[in-house]
DNA sequence: CCCTGTTGGTGATATATTGTCAACAATGGT
DNA sequence: ACCATTGTTGACAATATATCACCAACAGGG
């Protein structure tokens, strides 16, 4: 059904900042695959500096490799470096924290934030791994990613994360023609119990999009006036972010945010 | 004899700073792998983020996943941000060019470099996968990285780099004991040209060497007195790394090199 | 225009790797 | 001492893989 590499690299998600080092076993149970599978796919990652095993403890971490992967990635087409200011600049404007992912395979790759230098604030998971049928920056990634991408999301089954979790295709698919409507998207605890969230995509040199950038606010703190304001804050960060990138935004598309990106 | 995710993990090395998009037919043909294959690997690959594929030129690179990955290691150990500005240093009191890399498995990667600001400088491709047998800081690191990993180097075929490349697993024991004994490690031409490295252990938490620094000076340019004030400035720079890293070099080595370190 | 050389991609089948389950030694906690 | 973990290894059946051929599309060059 699926191949061995992918059983293999779906163990690398399991690791984040909050448990950077895993067993054996623990990986093998949150993964669902026998132990003696685990320890092969460990061992074959391990050989090429994917992963890397503590010779004290024997957990296992994310090794040098993906270091030298990034690097490779980032030198020849750099993106975190670029993003990172504009989202320290997203997050001063709304006073929020800020992030922006990319779609990597199956789900977004969380890729730069920028926290928000309240008390009370949207802290996340660096490095996670954001589902699209349960993000803002994934209804926004849909929305403009082309059919292939939408087909393919519409048609897997969507995980139950909070009780506000939009599990059927259908209606999944109502709100993300609202989000193509409007320019951007928006979500309210879908991922998570009291985030609110709101994105606007990221397009590449073919004005598909590629990515979204996002903010997001503790959902009692959401009024009207911060809305107004987000949005604004989302659609400008978004549309350098694309030209940043080199990418190109569909004509109709920058028609439709330009009445929405004025600032107040 | 080989799992396939190895297999499927080693096409990531073709992809450099200099060729950091690759085509199917390419990767088939630089990795002896069939097209058929590559075609496999590179879909389960994409499927995780960890390369993703152009959708005009069809070609293929490293996908936003890695960078995902970096990240969570960065957080979790933070090795690049701390190397970084040591390297800095170390360039800057030996003029030429300085560069760390970590064990990777079955290889040596290179995380980080700082290049000389001379017009005739030492300029190497970022994100290269350096062997041990042929570099400096490959020397340094099966000096003292303990038996499992000289063993499998020694017991490996050493492929030739240049004509002074060596090939014979005795003699290339001989240079590490030479390197042992005076606490770093020097090559000249051994892989690459006109390069001249010398190079010094990083050391874990453990006491064994997960890595090197290793200043690169062209040949021609290498005198006694250059020599000299390398192998000093490297070895402090060494030993910065490892106490920032958390490690601890062994207590022979730390009085072994105690009279190299001194200023001149 | 054909011809030749690419390119990326797709099926078919024999084979080799993989998944599964059991047992193992080594820890650590009670 | 026990019990419950841990990481690790072995053997066999099951399955995904390697290999080959072929295909369509595209790009020159004559």
């Amino acid at each position: 059904m699926s191949s061995t590499v992918v059983k293999a690299l779906m163990l690398l998600e399991h690791f984040s900042e909050d448990e950077p080092e895993l067993g054996l076993s623990e990986l093998a149970r949150r993964s669902g695959v026998d132990k003696a599978a685990v320890h092969r796919m460990l061992g074959a990652m391990a050989e090429t500096g994917l992963v890397e095993q503590q010779m004290d403890s024997r957990l296992y971490r994310l090794g040098a490799g993906v270091l030298r992967l990034a690097r490779v990635r980032e030198i020849a087409f750099p993106i975190s470096s670029i993003v990172q200011p504009l989202l320290e600049n997203l997050s001063a404007e709304t006073s929020e924290t800020a992030h922006a992912s990319l779609i990597s395979g199956r789900a977004l790759a969380n890729i730069a934030t920028c926290e928000s230098k309240k008390g009370n604030r949207v802290s996340l998971i660096a490095g996670e791994v954001l589902p699209y049928h349960s993000t803002a920056s994934g209804l926004a990634v849909m929305a403009y990613g082309g059919d292939a991408l939408l087909d393919r999301v519409l048609s897997s089954t969507l995980e139950v994360k909070t009780r506000f979790t939009i599990t059927d295709a259908d209606e999944l698919s109502a709100r993300i023609d609202v989000a193509r409507k409007r320019g951007f998207s928006e979500s309210d605890q879908t991922n998570e119990e009291d985030v609110h969230g709101i994105a606007a995509p990221i397009f590449d040199r073919m004005s598909v999009a590629c990515g979204a950038v996002s903010v997001s606010t503790p959902s009692h703190r959401m009024t009207d006036e911060q809305r107004q304001l987000t949005i604004g804050a989302v659609l400008r960060a978004a549309t350098t972010i694309t030209d940043g990138l080199g990418g190109k935004q569909p004509r109709s598309y920058a028609n439709l945010i330009a009445p929405l990106m004025v600032k107040s």
